[in-house]
DNA sequence: GAATATACATACATAAGTGCATGATTATAA
DNA sequence: TTATAATCATGCACTTATGTATGTATATTC
């Protein structure tokens, strides 16, 4: 029950992990004691505190583990812009609500996201991730909107950055009411079809 | 400092509500003890619990002070069935922002709806209310689009409750974005351009 | 004006959570 | 093989929050 291998080590890291992600996605960030993610992990406090260095550590390396889709969009955004920009606007967005809808692990994040966890101070990591994260999100993709209007994709008249904000905005939207109550509607569905309707307003 | 008069009571109450609705829109609410609460209003602990049963209680009052726009909008509605209701939609669309943007006391109530408070399990009366809520909202303005198909102001092809959804995860995604930081974009000129855009891809 | 209820302060009892210090045991390196 | 260091358990000290019980002085009622 001591000093096991290191993969062992990772094995139960990784367990933590797990049972902060569930408990955390159902209960609640603050709700939450350590001592029950211990127990739920099948270990004690102890081991928290050998891995982590606290609560905030725990959650942040919670966040750290799914891949930023970001990061994923960076390289495809190049190639997108002499393709057609808008559709690959389109596809990005329908891609992330598939995710958030078919990967337990990207839908209970968001849950802790928007739902499970206080936005305090600015200081607040968790906060400064979200923000920082979403606002490289928001240059990339209006690059993508500038692009099609060069391509005579887009009107002229149309403002790239309110583009891109309305357009993050209805999918956080989305996301945000759908985690609510998830029987209310079909996220994907009506996403898609709400994410077509939105681009199709701009066009015109 | 005892047994004061009826109006001095309902004084102090207002005043513990509004120390918590600062409070709790500032810090969160789990990270908001009640001590903080009585400070902040001037009292003692003790005056808290004469007033509220507990923390859930006084959050739930906090709640019902507003008026909330659903009430409003009942009756309008109505009335708005005959006139132009795809107008009456973007109109109490842009109303409700910049409510958010203006009012503080609203601004301060959505910023601990949609940010400041953990949405944990079913019995949660915060939860509950926002659901019932919001799932309310959703039918009235449901009816105002069927309307306007009947009017012939919008395609019949268009899917009334979809339509409903995508304007509502827009209009809170815009606010759940902008309380996040208010600084980066300016809430009611981007919002209302970008319902314009919304209600304009629907109609083709 | 006596009786009572109200509006709050004070104090306490309890619980729970955090962080750390220390202990035990074994993998690993030398 | 010995020394070291890693992995985790255990126990303690400290803090903080909650709810309630009780006290007290005044408003209100009759």
């Amino acid at each position: 029950m001591v000093r096991r291998t290191k993969e062992d080590a990772m094995e139960t890291r990784a367990k933590l992990l797990d049972a902060a992600e569930a408990l955390f996605s159902e209960n609640g960030v603050t709700q939450t004691s350590m001592m029950q993610v211990a127990e739920k992990a099948g270990v004690t406090r102890g081991a928290i505190y050998h891995h982590f260095d606290n609560k905030m550590d725990l959650i942040e390396s919670l966040m750290g583990r799914i891949s930023l889709p970001i990061d994923e969009m960076r390289e495809q955004i190049a190639e997108s812009l002499e393709f057609d920009p808008l559709e690959e606007i389109k596809a990005r967005s329908k891609e992330f609500l598939a995710r958030v809808q078919n990967e337990p692990q990207v839908r209970s994040i968001a849950s802790i996201l928007l739902h499970k966890c206080e936005y305090i101070d600015e200081v607040n990591p968790i906060k400064l991730r979200h923000v920082s994260g979403r606002n490289e999100c928001i240059c990339e993709v209006e690059k993508l909107f500038e692009s099609a209007i060069e391509k005579g994709k887009l009107s002229p008249s149309v403002n790239p950055r309110i583009a891109v904000i309305g357009l993050f905005s209805l999918v956080d939207g989305f996301i945000y009411n759908w985690l609510l109550a998830p029987d209310y509607f079909p996220l994907v569905e009506y996403g898609n079809q709400a994410i077509e309707s939105y681009i199709n307003g701009l066009t015109r």
